[in-house]
DNA sequence: GAAATGTGTTAACGCTCATTAACCGAGCAA
DNA sequence: TTGCTCGGTTAATGAGCGTTAACACATTTC
């Protein structure tokens, strides 16, 4: 019935994906539970109920948006990591790309990154898990580069200093919404400065 | 007919107290609208419509669990600031100790923490109002602080900075429960490392 | 001791809202 | 032409849930 994922992301955006686009626009703004279907499809020119000839569900959509922002992050990140590896980079350059790689989407895709980490549970435990999966993935990716530049750092330490640098990174969608900064290269730039900065510190301290 | 803040911490707590405190913890865990009334209820060991009695309805637990965060984080800020300025330390001294004291709220209320950026869209227009005019005084004492020990930054950069650094610290509900850290000190001298890098690293870079 | 007050209870109300039913027109294949 | 599929529509359904009503009972107050 769908093709789900095989579209480039170029030529005109099908009913469907216009669907998704709305819909992760409006759960990040009022969250999942305060948009109803009604308002999804005045969002993209039909009404509510018409929406069910495209998902079995107002939870299918959400399920698509999570596992689809969670498989390309995990994606994104595998290809960086492959790709700056192949150029012979050290650790410090894989690190470096995978930050980069992360800002472009806290950047890019705003809303899906907040109902990232917000609506996780509203979904159903198979999809939950899933996600889980692939968020748990996507971090070892990243310990594995941190310790590499920082063996003297504890599993857990490092594992945690990662999770503190996602908080970092994703809370673009806390910076006023008008553009406190003035433009996108700069704001990226800001991120990346705090992010190395922040991982900087692991190496020299005590550690727990 | 309630006193709502005159009480001191120790000594066994209200009903009242007892309501908000599930109330922080079941909204965390689940969301407000995902959370019912007869649960908070049956969490204090009361029935829902119990509930009416002391809060004149879901509604207002929310609004007091976050204006009373939020003016809690400010108001320690603020000590924070006068003391550590009474005392003659410099910007750095009291930068310290606003990241110490913003650790401490992030781990000892960390459902509120969860709650203070994921429910405020929940709040009757005249509360949201409130709670985020508290937080950018918050902000700005932080502000205030940062530009003065980095003076080549520029403004927005350097709020953007802040809330960056928010993220950071505010990332402990994402640290997996069990305790994947060691200890709680352990875990604030991790954070005040991470967060004190990031901020290093505003001064001597190119600013937007 | 009577009345008021504070704090519960259970039952009923009413609204919102996701989902389904029933129907319909446009393309398009045989 | 006939008939199937696709993608819409509006109306009905049914559950969940916040809130209110009506009532009960202890404790305090006068």
């Amino acid at each position: 019935m769908n093709d789900v994922v095989t579209r480039t992301p170029t030529a005109a955006p099908t009913r469907r994906e216009r669907i998704l686009q709305e819909a992760a626009r409006l759960f990040a703004e009022r969250g999942f539970h305060g948009v109803g279907v009604d308002e999804i499809g005045a969002a993209v020119g039909i009404s509510g109920p018409g929406l069910y000839r495209h998902f079995a569900g107002k939870d299918a959509m959400l399920s698509e948006l999570l596992v689809g922002i969670s498989e390309r992050l995990l994606a994104g990140g595998r290809e960086r990591v492959a790709a700056a590896t192949g150029e012979g980079g050290g650790p410090a350059a894989v690190l470096d790309s995978l930050v980069d790689g992360h800002i472009d989407f806290a950047l890019d895709d705003r809303a899906l990154i907040t109902l990232h980490d917000r609506e996780l549970g509203q979904l159903r435990d198979s999809d939950r898990k899933q996600v889980r999966s692939l968020q748990r993935q996507y971090v070892e990716l990243w310990v594995e580069v941190v310790r590499a530049l920082h063996p003297a750092a504890g599993e857990a330490e490092v594992r945690a200093a990662v999770h503190a640098v996602f908080g970092l990174l994703n809370s673009t969608p806390h910076l006023g919404r008008p553009g406190a900064l003035p433009g996108r290269d700069a704001t990226a730039a800001l991120l990346r400065r705090l992010a190395l900065g922040a991982l900087a510190s692991l190496s020299g301290g005590a550690e727990g």
